[in-house]
DNA sequence: TCTGGGGTCCTAGGACCC
DNA sequence: TCTGGGGTCCTAGGACCC
């Protein structure tokens, strides 16, 4: 905590459907649902329009269907959204070094490590109005939410309390204030196990919280995080804001749309999840010593297998190999709804076994695992966008029984026509560049 | 026809070592 | 007629975040 509002926190409003408005003028101003569009998928984000509606987040799909029938449900164009977001980090550098990303469309900006500037109530809001106005004219049309605050903590309740599209500065020695009226569950870090706990020591709100010694807590939550949560119950926190993050654990894991119980075919789908870990690790030029395999059962319990190697390796054939034995391990005869492939105990530096004196993996590796597959009926993914040879650029609306069809318009074009093809029409194609279907 | 995917952090028990 | 005590590594599970 420091006497002045300088650190931000950004939060891009309703990021993902954000973009598909604004690359899709037809549906601007009406609900929009991203997420997975499958069986079992989730909403990821969901438009404003859309949550008038009672969708959110984290929503199975199906219910959100029932809520909002009328809404376009789109599967998500991820280099789109990356290159969205890389422009709103730029603007974020350009104040400060010292960014934190937390995600795709939110990072906290320490405004005292840039260059010396007034950082008073009214500077500090001038600067976030500019940026809220560079990043919407950066982006084409998305907003953000800004807050402004002492701390990590205070910076982030700000912005909550600034959506959508606002500013909040909250002043330094009103922190308590400010929180005291929150519900509990809006500190980071109490979800719903933590609050249900809390809710059953009669705390509703910050205030609440506040009642308790830090030993209550520590007894009901353990030593982390009950200190965690007493210090922040009084705004107490001084954790930096830091730029570098190293990573930990990469990891590919697949819910499907089926249960599946045959090993061979799980084998099979371990070493895909396996290659595609090992060509992200060896992008990163990194090398794991730990391979972990999880696995979901169909009542949605899951459990995880690790083993560690004693050399650090980015061979594919060595992971794929530890994750199939780690797989044999479980009896999959009841079915398996998910099965995912993780590496941690990342080091930058192989250490094979000094024997093997094969190389580490090969470029072909990286090349086959990021291939572009052949185009299948499942790449028409509802919301992708595609080249029609005649009719230009355009999005899948909708496809199956062999059809697809495609609006076309793009951001500067405004509503356009629809149109239907076949789905394996040679006219058609899926875009490629930078915001083509991740 | 419930409940994604990519991460981080914490806890707890057992092995192992000094 | 027993069982020390830290520290570290490994494994497994769980909570949480976006």
């Amino acid at each position: 905590m420091r006497d002045t509002a300088s650190i931000l926190h950004l939060d891009l409003d309703a990021f993902f459907a954000a973009v598909e408005q604004r690359d899709k003028p037809s549906l601007r101003g009406k609900p929009v649902i991203v997420g997975g569009v499958g069986l079992r998928g989730v909403v990821s984000t969901a438009s404003y329009e859309a949550r008038t509606f009672g969708v959110g987040s984290a929503m199975p799909m199906h219910e959100a269907r029932r809520r909002c029938p009328h809404a376009a449900f789109l599967g998500g164009r991820f280099g789109a959204y990356r290159q969205a977001s890389g422009i709103v980090m730029g603007l974020l550098r350009e104040l400060s070094p010292l960014v934190e990303p937390l995600s795709l469309d939110e990072a906290f900006v320490d405004l005292a490590a840039g260059p010396p500037r007034s950082l008073d109530e009214d500077a500090l809001l001038a600067l976030a109005a500019d940026l809220r106005a560079r990043l919407t004219e950066a982006t084409g049309g998305l907003t953000a939410s800004v807050g402004l605050g002492s701390s990590k903590f205070m910076a982030k309740v700000a912005s909550e309390l600034a959506k959508p599209d606002g500013i909040r500065l909250v002043r330094p020695g009103t922190e308590l204030e400010t929180i005291a009226p929150l519900p509990a569950r809006a500190i980071p870090g109490v979800g719903p196990a933590t609050m249900e706990r809390l809710t059953r020591l009669g705390v509703a709100t910050v205030a609440d919280l506040q009642e308790l010694s830090e030993a209550e807590l520590v007894r009901e939550l353990g030593k982390s995080g009950g200190e965690h949560l007493h210090a922040l119950a009084f705004a107490r926190d001084d954790r930096p804001v830091e730029a570098e993050r190293e990573t930990k654990s990469i990891s590919m894991e697949d819910t499907f749309e089926h249960d599946l119980s045959d090993p061979a075919v799980l084998a099979a789908i371990a070493d895909q999840h396996a290659a595609k870990v090992t060509a992200r690790l060896v992008k990163a030029g990194l090398f794991a010593r730990t391979v972990t395999l999880k696995v979901r059962w169909p009542d949605f319990s899951s459990v995880t297998r690790s083993r560690t190697l004693n050399g650090a390796t980015d061979r594919p054939e060595v992971i794929a190999q530890v994750a199939r034995s780690l797989l044999d391990g479980l009896d999959v005869r009841q079915g398996v709804r998910l099965l995912g492939v993780g590496v941690a105990g990342l080091v930058e530096v192989a250490q094979e076994p000094l024997f093997d004196l094969e190389a580490p993996a090969s470029a072909r590796v990286v090349e086959e695992a990021e291939a572009p597959v052949s185009r299948r009926p499942r790449d028409w993914l509802p919301g992708a966008d595609v080249d029609h040879t005649e009719f230009g650029a355009g999005w899948v609306w909708g496809s199956g029984l062999g059809r697809v069809t495609v609006r076309f318009e793009t951001a500067e074009s405004g509503p356009g026509p629809v149109r239907t093809f076949a789905a394996d029409d040679p006219a058609l194609s899926m875009r490629v560049g930078p915001v083509s279907t991740d």
